[in-house]
DNA sequence: GAGTCTAAGTGTACGGCGTACACTGTGTCA
DNA sequence: TGACACAGTGTACGCCGTACACTTAGACTC
């Protein structure tokens, strides 16, 4: 009976819980999270829709797994560094990890509980920050002062004008700062060339994400020194 | 023909755009971001669910008009302190009105674009940011450092044990503690009572939300007092 | 008044969703 | 050989947002 499990599995490899996931993640890799419904999934995997549930649970369980997946992904800090670097590191590689995976970000979000895998990097942020003498006390507010930022997204309220034809994105900014004088002189600055952002910017984006997110980092990180240098010394 | 106007009327108020708003929001408080569909709403008004659509282009556009409504509520920015205070005042004025409404974070960073009214509101933070004399370029890195805290809320990936019996709350915590190391150390502290923040802790919650965010929202303000000055003697 | 025009509210219907539940078929082991 | 477990199927239910064609009632003109 070899001859027909090889030919069935030939023409289709058996279901499995991993396989689901994967092609979930390639899924909304690919199209963005409206993509992912039980029912697209199993079409991609020529199967009925409810043979997904012998697998797994429910939606719910589905996207928690898709999460753990691309945590898995975050490399581990880096050792032998001072724990602001070791941090830092941590922090960046989780966003290079969401860069990847645009969709992530908001489904963590709108999970209720965090996995064990979730659970598992915070445990090994903690670590660090621990082992550089931060007290119990301090290393619970540090997690709360970073919030989300620790997964490497900081959902912004304002997007910029990413990928927007350059005569549009002028139209828009000059358009709003006829409303908003504040936003205004953003606006003129930017297109002064005034507001430069050290490197040279992103294709022409009004705003370079990354450097952004790096300095909002490093003004908490240096914040959090201090005060762990305050309370070593008290 | 009065008459049967004022009979209608005394029958069913007659549907509006503002009349629709308001009852989505309400229904919001009462039930959660789940409880709000476009039937449901409609049930609610006594009218059939297409009503809806001759006030409000779609469901989208429903809630962008929510936004507005909640963000609304929130007080200006107090005259004639300095900018940090006046900062600090505004953004727990917004947290507050999104603890009265706390469906509303969620609701704001799914939404794509902000709304005029969200424009506005982020357009007068500014305002209170160039008026003490940042320079265009550290307020706009001041907004990303900010992200949201700045509408009042902070996405936080644990909400700890909020609102969980006292034993099921420590059956949890030693439960995790097992497997993960740090997490350990803070269920430790926190059993021991040595974890305090400054106040009695919310009805024995592990961890005092209003606290950890005006711990982080200083430690935010701080930093950039000190970019500021240090930019202004350069 | 009679007739027309407009806009508010209705009713029906479509294609999507998650998933409950009863089924079929196939491989394993007694 | 027959019992059993379990992967995958098929059907169906009750939600969802909303397109589209309709009735109805008030306002406005002649």
């Amino acid at each position: 009976m070899a001859t027909k499990a090889e030919e069935r599995s030939r023409e289709r490899a058996p279901l499995t819980r991993e396989r689901i996931l994967a092609t979930a993640v390639a899924l909304a890799d690919a199209g963005g999270v409206d993509s992912i419904s039980m029912r697209r999934i199993a079409q991609e995997l020529g199967v009925v829709p409810m043979a997904l549930y012998k697998h797994v649970a429910n939606k719910d369980e589905l996207l928690d797994g898709m999460i753990d997946l691309v945590v898995a992904e975050i490399d581990p800090p880096p050792q032998g560094v001072e724990w602001k670097t070791a941090m830092r590191e941590r922090i960046l590689a989780a966003r290079r990890v969401l860069l990847r995976h645009p969709w992530a970000a908001r489904v963590i979000q709108s999970q209720g509980e965090p996995t064990p895998t979730v659970i598992g990097y915070l445990d090994s942020m903690m670590g660090i920050l621990l082992a550089a003498g931060f007290s119990i006390d301090l290393m619970h507010h540090a997690l709360h002062v970073m919030g989300s930022r620790i997964l490497g997204f900081s959902q912004d309220l304002f997007d910029d004008t990413d990928s927007m034809p350059e005569e549009e994105a002028k139209a828009m900014w000059t358009g709003l700062a006829e409303v908003y004088p504040n936003l205004a002189a953003l606006a003129g600055a930017y297109f002064e060339g005034q507001v430069t952002h050290d490197e040279a910017s992103t294709v022409g984006g009004a705003c370079d994400d990354q450097f952004e997110f790096e300095f909002a980092l490093d003004l908490i990180l240096d914040g959090l020194e201090r005060l762990r240098t305050a309370e070593g010394s008290a």
